[in-house]
DNA sequence: TTATTGCCGATTGGATCCAATATATATGGG
DNA sequence: CCCATATATATTGGATCCAATCGGCAATAA
């Protein structure tokens, strides 16, 4: 048997794509704090019918992505200034752990892909990407930690407050300081000091709260207009349009 | 307008109901590890159609309570030794966390409220109610943290694990061990030291997952036969039977 | 004029129906 | 007898349909 092994049991079904769909828009700020999600409106746009669009949108719901009033229908969810404090908190505190963890167990390669990622973090341009590239930087140094439960609630948090801190990162100087904590943070792995990888991580998730603050303090107004569009979705590839359900012919 | 106010539209749906009554019966053991949860028999049991079950059933694999393999349905989700050990260190660090800052919070109603809720599970008999009588407690002694994002973090780690961690309880003498610790606790909250609740309160939780880990080791093959049995749901009310949907009248 | 009431379109929550997949059973050949 | 195949049945995933509710606007009455 020459042909790649896959268990078509793990296919995605609409309702997975539909939600990672639905995600990525939310956390990467494309769809903006209260948006209103029209089930028959999500439908036609991934062309299927509300029930994995239900799905989905229920999925979100329990990840504090989108909010339901009920009757009302959802509404992309919006974080209050207290509650991305409280959450930038709740990731020191973990991140703070599993780096620990993550210092004793790392493999030589992990520190290799910890090093290109936080190069390839450094040398982004496009900050619509930055977050993206944040997110790879730590991935690559917790991979070995051996604590899933702890990975999981960490991206949990990112999830509900990365677009807030990008936008900080992308209106002040936040960038060329995140740079070179993730350098200092990176010497600390490298040098399996774990306390100090520890430390550093703590302090640098809870300064770019700092720096938030700091900047909706100045700007009571958000400004909130630099990110992009709505992604496309799923575009019909090889089925041209819906099986218009013979059950009627 | 002399009429206790209400929000009607804060009235639980279907798929509130079936999602509360089917956690319940997860965490407290009513269904087991690996139980099928199929949606036409729980359409039945709790009058509905399978919609509000699959939004309910979702949920619950949201919360990581069960698992679902595509085409295969729904099962119990049953937790490993290593993901019971991780997500009690989980705990200990969150809750260490947050019972220093609820110790520096905690009005005077907490500390009664808190000494009661630790009577009434020392008093507690019924060893099924042990785990709820525990949360309670813990509940009480963090109310005033001002950490709601922590304590759902909490409450959901709490919701995989505690089906695990009071048959543990059940079976060794870990009950009277816990009433110590959390008088202990409870003096710690008392005196204001939050260094020292933080501490214990660590060490509570990290003790119990120790000793139920000794427990495993001695017993490789788990008894979990002393549960009870599946909640009976919302049987029906007000309204004898299911509206026969004049759909086809 | 203004507050209340009734109606209409939009939208959600839930019920029912169809299609796709998996499992169990039966069947047949070696 | 054993294994492979075909068929029947059970169960899930998704589509469509119905009912309950909401928000806005017109009609009406005070």
């Amino acid at each position: 048997m020459r042909i790649h092994k896959l268990n078509v049991g793990d296919a995605p079904s609409a309702a997975d794509l539909i939600f990672e769909s639905l995600r990525r828009a939310v956390i990467s700020g494309a769809l903006k704090d209260g948006d209103p999600l029209r089930q028959e409106e999500l439908a036609q746009h991934f062309n299927t019918s509300r029930i994995p669009v239900r799905e989905a949108l229920t999925r979100l719901e329990q990840h504090g992505l989108v909010q339901i009033r009920r009757f009302h229908g959802y509404t992309v969810a919006q974080m209050s200034r207290a509650q991305i404090e409280e959450i930038c908190r709740f990731r020191a505190l973990v991140e703070g752990e599993v780096v620990a963890s993550a210092v004793r167990r790392a493999s030589a390669e992990t520190l290799t892909l910890a090093r290109k990622t936080c190069g390839a973090f450094a040398k982004e341009r496009d900050p619509v990407l930055w977050g993206e590239r944040n997110r790879e930087f730590h991935a690559a140094l917790y991979a070995d930690c051996g604590l899933p439960y702890h990975l999981e609630a960490i991206h949990a948090a990112l999830d509900k407050t990365e677009r807030y801190l990008v936008d900080q990162l992308v209106l002040t100087s936040g960038m060329r300081r995140a740079r070179a904590e993730h350098l200092a943070i990176l010497e600390a792995f490298e040098a399996r000091d774990a306390r100090l990888a520890a430390k550093l991580t703590r302090e640098h998730i809870l300064g770019a709260l700092s720096l938030f603050c700091d900047y909706m303090d100045a700007h009571p107004a958000p400004v909130r207009a630099i990110r992009g569009r709505v992604s496309p979705g799923p575009t019909q590839k090889g089925r041209p349009d819906r099986k218009p359900a013979s059950r009627r012919a």
